[in-house]
DNA sequence: TTGAAAGCGCTAACAG
DNA sequence: CTGTTAGCGCTTTCAA
C-alpha cells in the first residue's frame, strides 16, 4: 500500500491540554462553599442541604467539570477498571464471552478493558504490570495455561481468575468447560456414525485445553477399542483459517488417511473444510467433520458445522462475577466453577 | 445452562488489598536515601551517582516494588493510555485495525486499551468519560459518524480521531479509505460481468460508510445507463451472518430478482452465500456475489469471496499516529489521510 | 549529587 | 449541615 501524507510526530510534551484546569476548588468557589461540600455532592452523600446541593450542581455544569479520577483514584485506592486479557481479539470465539464479562462489569460499575495479549507472555506480563501498578483493580485471564503459570509466580496474589484455560494447580479462580468430556462427546460422536480412523487437529499444547481435549480424544478412542495413530493427530500453533486448512490438505496425503476429524477450534474446522475441498475430498461424504465453540459462522457454513457448542456468555459472566468477588473479598476462598457444554449436530457429520 | 456454584458477592470493600502498602518512602528508607533520589532513579535521570542508584536499585527489587502510577499519573497529568472504540469486537474486520493501532502504541510506550460499544452512544459516552475524567490520553473511534457527531458536540477538543467512519464535518482526524470509488469498483466489476440487476445488501446509514458505498453503487448503475431499483436495496441493522443470509433470501423472492450482489462486508456476503444456498442458488452460476474489507475468511468459504480489500493494519497504525501527533502538539492541523484499497476478484463473481 | 518540601485533585476524618 | 485539614504516592523545583 502506498505512503500516506503524513507529517512527522513530534516528541511528546506530556501534560498540556488545550482548555483544561479545572478542579474541585474552582467549583468550590464557584459555588461559594468548600470543597468538602462540593465533593460530598459530587459522591451523592446525604447529609447535604438541598439548597446547597443545587448551588454546586449549577457550578458544576456550568462549568463543565468533571472529578479528575486519578486523583479520586488515589485517594481511594481504587481504579474501578476491569482488564481481560486474550491471546487474539480476532477469535470470535471470545467476542461473545468478552460481552459477557463487559455486562456483568457494567452493572457492578466497573469498565472492563480488553488487552490484545497475542499468547505473548511479554505482552501479558506488561498488562499484568497495570494491576501492579494500580491502574487496574483485577483481571481476566483466557491466555494458554503456561502462561499463566509463569505469571503466577511472580504476581502471587494479584486479583486474577482464568477463563476457559486453567491450570487448576495455579490457584486461581477459574471458570471453564469440561474440555475433557467435551472431547470426549465429539469423537463418540463420530464413533458412532461408524468412522474409525478419527484424526484430531489440536492447537499447540501450551494450552491445557489442548492437552485436556487431547486426552478426551484419545480415551475415547481407546474406549472404543481403536489405539489412535500418531499420524492422525497434528498440533497446530495457529488457530487461523489458512492453519486448519493446510493441516486437513496433510492429514489426506497419508495412506490410510483418516474418515473424520475433530478440530479443537471452529475456526481450524472452517479451514478444515475448506482444505478437504482443496484436496477434492467432500465433506461429510469423504471427511466428517467436527469443530468446538460453536461461534455463529458454524451454521453458516456450507456445510453447517457440526461442533461442540460452550456456554461462551454464561462463561464471561462468571468469570466476572468471580473476580468480583474475589475484590469484594480478598482472603474468601472463590470456587472453581465447570459449565456444562453440548454437542450440537449439523451437516458436516 | 445450569446453575453454578458460586456464592453471594459480597459489599466492596475498596481500598484493600492483601499484601500491600509498599510505597517510595519505604523504598527510601530501605535505602537510606530520599524520596527524590529514588523517583529519579526510578525515571533514569543522569544525576545521580552510580553506588547511590545501586542502592536505590538494590532495595526496589529487594522489596518487589512498583510504582503506584495513579499517583505518577496525577502528578504528571498523563495516563498514557489509549482507548479504542469499536462497535463489535466480535467483526473480524476490526480484529486487524485494532492490532496496527496496537503496534505503534506500544511502539511509543502507551497502552492500547479496547472497547466494545455496541454502537450504542450511551456506552461510548461512558468511554469518553475514561478521557474526559483524565483515565486515558486519547481515544480512536471507529463508531458511525452518527454517534462521533453527538459526542463532538458534547467534547469539543478532547484528543480523539476517527478511522474507517468519520464525517469531515465533524473537524476530527481521521483515516479512512474512498467508500464512494470502492463501491463504485466493486459494482464496476460487477457489470464487466455482464450484470445488470445489482443487488445492495448494505448496513444502516447511522454509518456514513454505508451512505458513501450506496452512493458509489448508485452511481457506478447510472454510469452504466442503469436505474438502480429500491427493490434491489436493503438496509440492515446487523452485520451479523444471519443477517446478510436472510436479506439474500428475501431480495431472492422478488420477481426480476438481482443476478449479482454487493454486500458492504464481508461477513454480511458470507451470510448472503449461505441464504442463497438456502434457497437453491448458485454462486456464482445463478447469482454473482461481492463482499467488502478482505477479512481472512473471505478467502476460505465456498466459494472463496471476490470482495475489496482495505489495508487494515495501515488504517490502524495511521489511527494511531495521527492520535499520537495530536496528543504531541494539540494546536496543530491534523490532515484526514485517505489509504487505497483494492478490488480482489476470487469464485464468487 | 542529594534532600526538603510543595503540591497534583481528591476524599474523609474531625470539628464546629 | 458545612468547613478545615491531612494525606493518598509521586515528581519536581529550590537549596544545600
Amino acid at each position: 500500500m502506498s505512503r500516506t501524507r503524513q507529517e512527522e510526530i513530534v516528541a511528546a510534551r506530556p501534560g498540556v491540554r488545550p482548555a483544561d484546569g479545572l478542579s474541585i476548588s474552582g467549583v468550590a468557589e464557584q459555588a461559594g462553599v468548600s470543597v468538602a461540600t462540593v465533593s460530598r455532592v459530587l459522591n451523592g452523600h446525604a447529609n447535604v442541604r438541598p439548597a446547597t446541593r443545587d448551588k454546586v450542581l449549577a457550578a458544576v455544569d456550568a462549568s463543565g467539570y468533571r472529578v479528575n479520577e486519578l486523583a479520586r483514584n488515589l485517594r481511594t485506592a481504587e481504579s474501578r477498571l476491569l482488564l481481560t486479557m486474550v491471546p487474539d481479539v480476532g477469535n470470535p470465539f471470545y467476542a461473545e464471552i468478552v460481552r459477557g464479562i463487559d455486562s456483568v462489569a457494567r452493572q457492578h460499575g466497573y469498565f472492563m478493558l480488553l488487552c490484545d495479549t497475542g499468547a505473548d507472555p511479554g505482552r501479558e506480563r506488561s498488562y499484568f504490570d497495570l494491576l501492579r501498578r494500580r491502574r487496574a483493580d483485577g483481571a481476566i485471564c483466557l491466555d494458554p495455561a503456561t502462561v499463566q503459570q509463569a505469571l503466577a509466580e511472580e504476581s502471587g496474589a494479584l486479583p486474577w481468575v482464568a477463563c476457559c484455560e486453567f491450570d487448576p494447580a495455579v490457584g486461581v479462580p477459574y471458570v471453564s468447560i469440561d474440555n475433557y468430556r467435551a472431547a470426549g462427546d465429539a469423537v463418540r460422536h463420530l464413533l458412532a456414525q461408524g468412522h474409525r480412523r478419527v484424526g484430531l487437529i489440536n492447537s499447540d499444547d501450551d494450552y491445557l485445553y489442548a492437552q485436556q481435549r487431547q486426552q478426551g480424544y484419545h480415551d475415547a478412542l481407546m474406549e472404543a477399542g481403536i489405539t489412535p495413530h500418531e499420524r492422525w493427530r497434528m498440533n497446530l500453533n495457529s488457530l487461523d483459517y489458512e492453519a486448519g486448512a493446510s493441516a486437513a490438505a496433510m492429514l489426506m496425503a497419508q495412506r490410510d488417511a483418516p474418515t473424520a476429524i475433530f478440530a479443537v477450534s471452529d475456526t481450524l474446522a472452517i479451514g478444515v473444510i475448506h482444505g478437504l475441498r482443496s484436496v477434492g475430498k467432500r465433506v461429510p461424504d469423504d471427511v466428517a467433520v467436527v469443530g468446538f465453540d460453536d461461534i455463529s459462522l458454524a451454521s453458516q457454513i456450507d456445510p453447517p458445522l457440526t461442533t461442540i457448542a460452550q456456554p461462551m456468555r454464561e462463561l464471561g459472566e462468571t468469570a466476572a462475577r468471580l473476580l468480583l468477588q474475589r475484590l469484594a473479598n480478598p482472603l474468601a476462598n472463590v470456587p472453581g466453577v465447570l459449565l456444562p457444554h453440548r454437542l450440537v449436530i449439523r451437516r458436516s457429520t
